[in-house]
DNA sequence: CGAGTTTGACCTGCGC
DNA sequence: GCGCAGGTCAAACTCG
């Protein structure tokens, strides 16, 4: 009688820890998947607000198309500069592009539009770091840099050096509202593979490049800025953003960036560990051996 | 020593 | 034609 009651006793020492563990990470698991489904929730909402405030983007652009033709003199010195301007949009330039292709249409030859593709992507950095460098996974080679008139701060002009044929250029220039924020214009197509996969960036920078599209993660901790500057219309633009978010990849990626941050959060961890704790407190109370088994059982299923 | 950056000069397009 | 502004070139410089 006594020897069995041992036996029970150090099988049971044996595998409680291990339960303990899958306990662990059932409820970080549940956590994250709450995290991930409000974040998920939060982007949709604001990738729905960015599609309306895109298509009164559209509709204002094009009343004031309508009031510039009618009005020759209030016509600007050249479209380039309202691009620019644009730099007020912050991440709207996916119209921005659209539109003033729109407006140039009549003008520029069709092939001419096809060859140009720009993309523009915002970039969140330290204020304090002054240097405009973007790291995108591409090699680029800076062959000058100029202050314009329209901002202060100087435009730094890149090349991509990874293939010498590569017709890509690339501008980089702070914003004039925000000095925080390096604005990246892309000129053309890549015609290799991107060199490096970005793993990490130095300093405080962190951006990434999912696919082919500049769709960028970047900086302090949760800031997020998403490139929404797709050559085709602001609309498809953003329903190809949402097919991206919607994709297994996609969200596999959002997971492990959740992870990553929720991890590095000490407040996280702090409530993360009270949380445990209870729960443990409360099961002890509660339950036996056999919830722990549903438990585990849980955390392997799918 | 080679590759990349800096920076003043030069080129080009556009409005007046 | 002139002036302005953006874009590019290339010599000098820096760095590993």
């Amino acid at each position: 009688m006594e020897f069995t009651s041992l036996h029970d006793t150090s099988l049971d020492l044996n595998v409680k820890p291990a339960l303990r563990i899958f306990d662990d990470a059932q409820i970080l698991r549940g956590a994250l998947m709450e995290e991930l489904k409000r974040v998920s929730a939060e982007n949709i909402k604001l990738t729905e607000l960015l599609t309306v405030t895109c298509e009164n983007y559209n509709e204002l652009r094009k009343q004031l198309t309508e009031h510039t033709s009618k009005n020759p003199a209030l016509k600007k010195r050249k479209a380039e500069s309202s691009i620019n301007n644009g730099n007020n949009n912050h991440g709207m330039n996916g119209s921005d592009k659209s539109s003033s292709s729109d407006e140039d249409s009549c003008k520029k030859p069709r092939e001419e539009q096809i060859k140009e593709q720009i993309s523009r992507v915002y970039l969140r950095t330290e204020a304090s770091d002054v240097s405009l460098v973007v790291k995108d996974g591409y090699q680029w080679r800076k062959y000058g840099q100029k202050v314009t008139r329209d901002n202060p701060s100087p435009r730094a002009y890149f090349r991509c050096s990874f293939a010498p044929t590569c017709p890509v250029k690339k501008k980089v220039q702070r914003s004039v509202d925000d000095q925080s924020i390096l604005v990246a214009t892309y000129e053309g197509d890549h015609n290799h593979p991107q060199p490096s996969k970005l793993k990490s960036t130095s300093g405080s920078n962190r951006c990434t490049t999912l696919g082919t599209s500049p769709t960028s993660f970047s900086s302090s901790r949760s800031t997020i800025t998403l490139d929404l500057t797709k050559p085709e219309k602001t609309t498809d633009s953003a329903r190809c953003s949402i097919r991206e978010i919607d994709s297994p990849e996609f969200q596999q990626y959002l997971v492990e960036q959740m992870a990553s941050i929720l991890t590095k959060d000490p407040n996280f961890k702090a409530s993360l560990a009270a949380a445990i704790s209870g729960k443990f407190l409360q099961q002890n109370k509660q339950t036996g051996k056999s919830s722990n088994e549903e438990v585990s059982q849980g955390i392997l299923g799918p």
